[in-house]
DNA sequence: TTTCTAACA
DNA sequence: TGTTAGGA
């Protein structure tokens, strides 16, 4: 498919694909006209690098991630930088969870004080 | 209309 | 990344 299909179906900008691309990210052939063309698994790429941004990893780690997605191989400097990731990734699970927290607190009591009508407690 | 490269607010 | 220029 060509790089306008890709964005409609993704929902990326044609112009941040072509980042990816420039980033390493992604590799479409060009056909006889000079245009990309990617393959239709190129749709999960995109979502799973779109994540993988979203998550905070830089272009480079997930370059040298993406092409060990599937099978196992990976050096040993790349294992111990995706474990990093994974730990910082947790700390964020950590503080979201917490913050989550603190809404519901004050999504219940707002609720209460509806229900009775009277007015929240000051914390 | 869509896509391409290159470069700049 | 958005946007813009100028060509295919």
């Amino acid at each position: 498919m060509r790089i306008g299909e890709l964005a409609a179906l993704t929902g990326v900008s044609v112009r941040a694909l072509r980042y990816y691309e420039e980033q390493g990210l992604l590799d479409p052939w060009r056909g006889p006209n000079g245009r990309r063309q990617y393959p239709q698994d190129a749709v999960d790429r995109v979502r799973l690098i779109r994540r993988l941004y979203a998550a905070g990893l830089s272009s480079r780690t997930i370059r040298e991630l993406l092409p060990r997605a599937a099978n196992g191989e990976a050096t040993p400097e790349l294992l111990e930088r995706l474990s990093a990731e994974r730990r910082r990734l947790d700390g964020q699970i950590g503080d979201l969870v917490h913050a989550r927290g603190e809404l519901d607190e004050v999504i219940t009591l707002a609720t209460e004080s509806r229900r009775t009508g009277r007015p929240c407690p000051r914390p």
